[in-house]
DNA sequence: TTTTTTTACGCAATCGTTCCCGGCAACGAT
DNA sequence: ATCGTTGCCGGGAACGATTGCGTAAAAAAA
């Protein structure tokens, strides 16, 4: 089975003309008389001529597709990030190839080989939480090959890149729930090296330190998957509960991690906020709807990938090799809800 | 900018050799000396050469890549899908070009004029809310483009299909809401024409017929978007609470439906399951940790896009032209939870 | 030795499109 | 009459890879 389409041959043949004159009279060309072009356009259009594209990538050594990496496109965020990209790319002609790492290093090592032995024009990518070895991507950045990150960014390569303000997101968060009485609070993050978690981890501590209050090395927990992997979470939350002196709250550096902290919170029928407190990073929008609704930082998602994709846009339409490159820090927004509300629950307990 | 990769003629050039010898010797041809083979081979992988996918798509006219269109991509159902879709795709050699119509016809035209003028090979579709004019689908199908439909399929359209077994989830979801002791119970749906709004409005006045509960037309309601505008949602519930004859349970036949119902309930003031009853369609997994808990019932959303792709790829690679179609029909999955207990609220009552 | 067969490779067309050249009218200027 | 211009168009190479066909040299058969 196959699709046929129309080919600039055919009109030449139709029209007793050559393809070079017919090519022409499509890009109208000064060239071509206006007799011929009328001719040749009306007959492109009663047949629907559409040039084919991989006629011309092959021709333009471009291909007018660009990747996109991230570990799961079942995640509020990440689909989000892509919306926005597409909507740059389509209205820019472009196409936008997806892949998703599911957070494991050789699955994306493959979609990358994968994408670009298909000849993209660039890269957007959010690396998985097990990469820690660059040196693929940084030869592909050395050949030319566009690269933008997001989210978890690739601090040792130079390109542009597009952040949320992950330091302020965790400091606000953090020092919101000091602010409602918490002092022991577990933060529950993504793999150590990860740049996302470093970041998020220095504003957790930063309001702690501004509160007195001592950074605890066993209230964080790292999960080598990003929260994507169930058990991953519940080992490290009952290695919070087993801990002498049990967290008061608990802060979860991703959306994962964040909805299945509550999950196994429920679980083992811990009352939050009253018992325990959480917050985390989370782009759903059923958060407030949960029991009891989360409060939350939020990242700009959608604007996240529309800075990509331009930045991305940027540096493929470049005639110059770029050297100028720049990293764009967005806001987070603190959404603040019932699952911090001790203050509250401290209410109750005195009426 | 552009990233440059080695082509045959390189090889050729470097070896001393012709494109045709390097082209035979790289695909093991017997015309090739063991020699020549192992020379070639060799630096072939030396130099990291990958065939131009786009050079093989012009010879072989075609593109190994296929479209999916979905309405949204930020839906759990959906994303899950398009998992099953590229899982099986991936392992073919296929690549996955992902559209979202976002509910608009418009969207949906365009979207697919780019997929085929990107020479795809073949289509997977689950149609918008707003498409009733099926002529450009019908016109290609005719054309020869291979296309699946999945979920809101085109019954008017001969091909392959896959679909939930939205009758049988619907009548289930009903006959469980009637056994809750709910009675007067809204249907908030898809637009009237699509799909699985028949199938699934079907299986709800079978179950009302069956208990002998008369079908009350202003109990049921269709939002155009599929829930996607909140607005729209809003409307048709106050039409339902403005109704002499109040409906004392809601069932929604899709994710954001279903949701969006919930957060409506919730900013009224009702409570559920007490004063209503709610339950839907719905694929996220944070229905159970809700407020309440959300009975659903579940599509295997996965597998639907697993057997989506693999009956393209048979359309895609059969000889001939595939005559004899076929529809699947997977089971649903009911999920009982909290916002359907009536029983248990009136017990409070009596306590 | 001559003829036939085999081995091992090159030439060139092809896919659809663009674009550099070159050419042929017609026309005005010299 | 000749030259230069302009307008209009066709030929053919190129992009990267495959493949049918042709053929030189080496090996085998006569």
């Amino acid at each position: 089975m196959k699709f046929e389409a129309i080919t600039i041959k055919d009109i030449a043949k139709a029209l007793g003309l050559s393809t070079s004159t017919v090519s022409r009279a499509l890009r109208d060309s000064y060239e071509i008389s206006l007799e011929t072009k009328k001719l040749v356009l009306e007959y492109a259009e009663k047949n629907n001529y559409h040039p084919n594209p991989i006629a011309l990538s092959l021709k333009e050594r471009k291909s007018r597709s660009i990747g996109v990496i991230v570990c799961e496109i079942a995640n509020s965020y990440f689909s989000q990030v892509i919306n926005g990209i597409e909507s740059i790319a389509y209205n820019n002609g472009y196409n936008v190839m997806i892949a998703q790492s599911r957070e494991s290093f050789d699955r994306e090592m493959l979609n990358l080989q994968y994408l670009t032995s298909r000849s993209i024009d660039g890269l957007i990518i959010s690396v998985s939480t097990e990469t820690k070895d660059f040196s693929y991507l940084k030869e592909l950045h050395s050949k030319g090959m566009p690269i933008v990150f997001f989210d978890r960014i690739v601090n040792e390569i130079d390109t542009h890149k597009v952040i949320a303000d992950n330091y302020k997101g965790a400091y606000d968060a953090t020092t919101h729930l000091i602010k409602s009485g918490y002092r022991r609070i577990a933060a529950v993050s993504n793999p150590e090296m990860l740049s996302i978690t470093i970041e998020r981890l220095a504003g957790y501590k930063a309001a702690l330190a501004e509160n007195n209050i001592e950074v605890d090395d066993s209230l964080i927990k790292y999960c080598q998957h990003g929260g994507m992997i169930f058990s991953e979470v519940e080992e490290v939350v009952s290695e919070l509960f087993n801990l002498e002196q049990k967290p008061d709250a608990i802060f979860a550096t991703a959306d994962k991690l964040t909805t299945n902290c509550l999950r196994l919170l429920k679980a083992r029928g811990i009352s939050v906020p009253a018992d325990m407190g959480l917050m985390g990073f989370s782009n759903t929008d059923l958060t407030e709807l949960l029991d009891p609704p989360l409060s939350i930082i939020k990242q700009p998602a959608f604007e996240m990938g529309e800075i990509s994709m331009a930045l991305l846009l940027q540096l493929i339409e470049s005639k110059r090799p770029v050297t100028d490159f720049e990293t764009r820090v967005l806001p987070t927004e603190l959404l603040i809800r019932g699952s911090t509300r001790k203050i509250k629950s401290k209410e109750k307990e005195i009426a």
